[in-house]
DNA sequence: CTGAAAGCGCTAACAG
DNA sequence: CTGTTAGCGCTTTCAG
């Protein structure tokens, strides 16, 4: 492995110039400088992280936390887009993004510890349980962090408009006529699910129609399985008096509802509107296409990296804690007018 | 922050002592060791990786490389599993898994420079664009490299066997009755279009049955457009003598084109029998759902993991240099008999 | 503008 | 079984 010092001596200079150099600080001569980046191309020298890391007490290493319960990890479509804008964009800072877990070496860990043992300048937290003492301990540690999904009091948090989201779309199931209007609900252990749920109550209200506890489901996870039912429990309970639209707190889950009604006979969208939340790459593709809200993901994890590392570097923050990123309503084929 | 200094003074013993306790390594009495975990326990002590690594020269750190072309980022569903189970059995492992870029800081970089500057022990590959230099000079460094996507000559790989998943949705739709089988293919840079094409071509050959360069359409990227624009194309070139069945390397795009061809008014599977390749999660609920083969990404993404870590602690390993992950034909409703 | 020296927290011989 | 000592590669005062 190459040093500064064989660098240094390449050069014919010190250490620490070497090192001044390559941290771009004020206090070495045009010249030097060049010879030093010579040397060090000639070198093949790159930067030892884990010695900067050591001297400095920063490690340009920004943790990524997810929960994996109700299925929301990695391999969630919406969480995978957020992380990829969050570690483009980070990494345009010099920020490396890594995982982080409930280990530590061999054995069983906290979050906490992980975080620590890997010395993470910031934290991005992906996580949609509420309060757990894990979660917690993060979020009251010296730790700078930013939620995406959850947002936990006095931190920072960038997530969609989930209420401006179910308001369009609830807006134009109204606009197309429809006045009795279910709603399948993600999971309420979510701030998602919570979010959606109460804009529906809100929007009933600002309407003046009555809620009916027989067009309400609730779903258990964020998968498809969940909307087939979700489908059959709102058909079951709805029996004698059915909604003409349905507005789904989650994509997967409004597309095997969709299917599920289907399948018991009703068309889509001349008997049942269907509304979801997401704009998940299958939405596209379903039949009929699903009307959905989309969520601004890009968006999300480039503003999420903007805040954490703002916090990180000691920078203002011209904006709330709690930052809502817009949506927007993609109207395709599942919609009817009454 | 708490070192093993303070956890030694707190203990009654020597720094070396700790680090001996906190390695696991014999020679540490029952009694200093549990000592030694208290004083770490009320202290509140974490392992500092920094100085562990910059001591030892191990990060425990995995690099994994996306190349973000041909839309296979990290938020494509096929490479998110397998990410998120590699990340997992890395951590069994005691490793922690960061993205590799092409930055360092403020500038612009290589992936290797990146690799050495965060001191990687090992490296996924999930590149699909073979034998760029960048990728090319990480190879043939020192780094321990396992790849998930392109078989690179002479390094350890871990893929689905795209043959035998070919042969399984050809040998199909042939005992369905087809014969004038189309193949729409997936772009033939990667490994992934290579081998289902091929696979197709072998399998005529096996059946007697003609190539007919109208039944080939290669399309430009994993995405659900080409499937559209590969569809029209594919109707135009054999309008006159249109196929049976397609057989599509990848499922988006098999979506797409299905979609596009009951545009068109043909009946799937009446008209045309369609069989994608990825089972990606939308394949279960389009109309028809679609017939599909099953690459198992956990199972690749574990297979990875182990195949690295193996590699990087020196480990024999019985298997061949070509690992492949069995497929899977999963039936649903895209497919009929002639 | 340049460099010498100390130290970040940990591990690895090597003695005891 | 335990401890002393000398680094790992880099940054940071502080002198020159």
């Amino acid at each position: 492995m190459v040093t500064i010092y064989d660098v240094a001596k390449e050069a014919g200079c010190s250490p620490t110039t070497v090192s001044k150099a390559f941290n771009n600080y004020s206090g070495v001569s045009d010249a030097t400088f060049k010879k030093i980046m010579e040397a060090a191309d000639k070198l093949g020298y790159t930067v030892n992280t884990n010695a900067r890391a050591l001297a400095t007490k920063k490690t340009w290493l920004l943790g990524v936390l997810f929960s994996e319960d109700v299925n929301t990890g990695i391999a969630h479509p919406h969480f995978s887009e957020i992380l990829q804008s969050f570690q483009v964009r980070a990494g345009e800072y010099g920020y490396d993004v890594v995982f982080v877990n409930k280990r530590l070496g061999n054995r069983e860990a906290s979050y906490l510890e992980h975080c620590k043992y890997r010395g993470v300048d910031g934290v991005l937290l992906a996580a949609n349980k509420m309060f757990t003492d894990e979660i917690q301990s993060v979020l009251s540690s010296e730790i700078k962090c930013v939620s995406v999904e959850t947002n936990y009091p006095n931190q920072h948090t960038v997530i969609s408009d989930n209420r401006m989201g179910s308001l369009q779309a609830l807006e134009y199931l109204y606009f197309l006529g429809h006045r009795k209007i279910a709603h399948i609900a993600c999971p309420l252990t979510s701030v998602a699910g919570q979010e959606r749920y109460s804009a529906y109550k809100e929007f009933l209200k600002s309407k003046g129609i009555e809620e009916n506890p027989k067009y309400l489901v609730e779903t258990n996870a964020f998968k498809a399985e969940e909307g087939i039912a979700a489908a059959t429990q709102l058909l079951q309970q709805a029996w004698d008096d059915l909604p003409t639209a349905i507005y789904c707190g989650y994509d997967e889950i409004a597309c095997a509802a969709m299917t599920t009604f289907r399948a018991q006979g009703f068309r889509v969208p001349e008997d049942l509107s269907i509304v979801g939340f997401d704009n998940v790459a299958i939405s596209g593709f379903t039949t009929p296409t699903l009307t959905t809200i989309e969520q601004d993901r890009g968006a999300i994890g480039r503003n999420a990296a903007d805040t954490l590392i703002k916090m990180i570097e000691g920078k203002e923050l011209n904006q709330p804690l709690d930052m809502r990123i817009p949506t927007k309503l993609i109207v395709r084929n599942s919609c009817a007018r009454i």
